[in-house]
DNA sequence: GAGTAACCGAGACGGTACGTCATGTCTTAAT
DNA sequence: ATTAAGACATGACGTACCGTCTCGGTTACTC
């Protein structure tokens, strides 16, 4: 728990942020293929070894600046009250997730952690999974919640819900240069509720 | 209809292909990241002009080279039956696509391809749809058909389920290390069915 | 001494004439070190292959071009009385020799044929004496009628003029970016000829 | 006056001999035509932007090279007695020139210097000059002793006569593949030297 | 006239070198 | 021990030329 005191002159925190804004700006206006360590660097105005000695390598620092963007930007859905059901609750957590991916900010972001993941799988290493964690364990625990009142099956494979709604939004942003229709998403969620309920609860 | 012969030297096709088969096998080897013009240029027994004047970038190099794989080593669905249903059709195709993404070669060709286009949005320009198209139409047809034989509801929104079923096999391509397990997909079809299905057409 | 007639389409003359030309053109503009036989042909409108055919190496071809135009431009000195003296033939020859040099076109050239000669000795094999051989010995001629005529000593070394006749103005165009005063040449003209003439025979 | 300290890592001074020596040793085997900054990088152990960071273009980096190849292999003629005469000092000074291009080594890096101030007239400016100057200046010296001692006429145009000198052997390296021969200087200066003397002097 | 052979343009080909940029490591002086 | 600055070896970038080749087509001499 506590900080262990080392000597020497400590870390400036400011050079973190300042570098993780240089790559979230870079990677907004350049892409991913667009962001080098030297760019990033000389943009926050701070040495190379500066930045070495914090992130190993692109996919690293791009992770945790998307990571931190996400933190910084997406507070989860607009509230859910404690007492909505299950299928209100993934409807607006989807609904939050698909429309947030139509600002280009985030969009960029979500882009950027993809490519650094597909880029080379051996490095990655679960990169994407690691930073989308948040996400993907955020929409589950809806999910289960929904079991637990009773009103989703209880045999049913929450993780391929996840995995079919979340993938469906990033085939979405890979494969459509203009923006995903907000219906879409509706459509999705009309789709898949019918497979989760539990027999004999009608929508 | 007929080609025009323009002047001059004609390319020589079989470096095409010895520049494809090149890209292959270092995105097999070394992935999206390892791969550079030059060492393609050099494993394919070519000099870099010859293959700048095929392919303007590495991204359209890689999407061509995963395009003519996809060619070659996918011959579709396993063959239905012309009167199987539309739920088995759409099954049939679905479990293919599955287990395609099993296999390492194929698997790292999609991570490629994924690559070049999340790398660079601005260029890429919808490069990952252009060039999974054919999946994506094949699928969609079938679909089609299912609505055709009034087995699947006439108001479904058919894209929003190709959607779905790619975009999640995406997703766990990206996030899992370990293969994804076919019950996976299994589960996953069985969640949208119901909601597909006309009403009053049990599965 | 009759031309031996080679089956098959004869060489078209004026592609060499138009080659020629795109040399000296290039040479005056950038240079020989921007010289690029790409470059001839195309200014020529002429294929590769046509000017290989011609001239095997940029340094024959830049050899052919200033030697065409010295044949060209440089009609020689302005017509000397055949009564003239050896002083005064030879102090005419290098006046009109300094003085060419003046023209930025005629000192493109000589610094081009510089160029070729001194860039790679082995390949050149005495590439600049081959073409400055008339201008050599239409110097070594008009000394020589000097001698004969008793005015010059008989035991002089007229080699040894005309080198450094001839080599001195190339040292200036060399190390000179103004153009050399041509009251230099009057006075080395002053400086040789006292140790020129015959004993006994004054100015 | 003393050195400013910028700051960062200061340049290594031993890479500048590192690729001094080896543009020398490729001029030597390869002539100008064949030094490439690749291959002397190469040659040098070095990287390529090292080398275009010190010297931005080939010419300079020739330019260089000759110039301290000078510095180190030419201590100058062979130390004229304080009280000779200007003949004498001048005649020395031409014995040893004209002998030095009969060097290899020598002959190999004046020709060099020569390709280089030839082949680009606009980029180079003055190169050849601003690198020959010593020895210039040393003649010029040497000629100057002699008109303050009386010995020469004090009209006489001194830079005609250096030029005349240097140009002839210059000539002569570009023009004779075979060594000049050491008589033919000493009928230069037996050529130039009554011309120079001041009246009433005999040589 | 039909062959035939060398010409012509255009341009692809395997190469080499260009000059620039980024990589990740290092050295330096200063904080 | 950290910092900014920047040199360093390495290697890829995308382009320009090299000199050779392969095309379809042209031209002129020889059967």
């Amino acid at each position: 728990m506590d900080e262990v005191r080392r000597p020497g002159r400590p870390r400036d925190a400011a050079r973190d942020d300042a570098l993780l804004d240089a790559a979230r700006q870079v990677l907004l206006r350049d892409g991913y293929a667009g962001l080098s360590m030297e760019k990033v660097a000389t943009l926050a105005g701070v040495g190379k070894p500066t930045l070495y000695r914090r992130w190993p390598s692109r996919a690293a620092l791009v992770a945790d600046a998307v990571l931190h963007s996400f933190l910084a930007s997406v507070p989860g859905s607009p509230a859910p009250g404690p007492h909505a059901t299950g299928s209100q609750r993934l409807a607006d957590w989807f609904r939050a997730y698909a429309a947030s991916v139509g600002d280009p900010h985030h969009a960029a972001m979500v882009l950027a952690l993809t490519a650094a993941a597909a880029e080379s799988p051996h490095a990655a290493e679960s990169l994407y999974r690691q930073h989308t964690r948040g996400q993907y364990e955020s929409l589950v625990g809806h999910l289960r919640a929904g079991v637990a009142s009773g009103e989703f099956r209880a045999d049913a494979d929450l993780e391929a819900v996840a995995d079919a709604l979340i993938g469906s939004v990033l085939y979405q942003l890979l494969t459509r240069t203009e923006q995903a229709a907000p219906a879409r998403a509706e459509h999705l969620l009309q789709l898949l509720l019918p497979g989760l309920r539990a027999p004999g609860r009608p929508g």
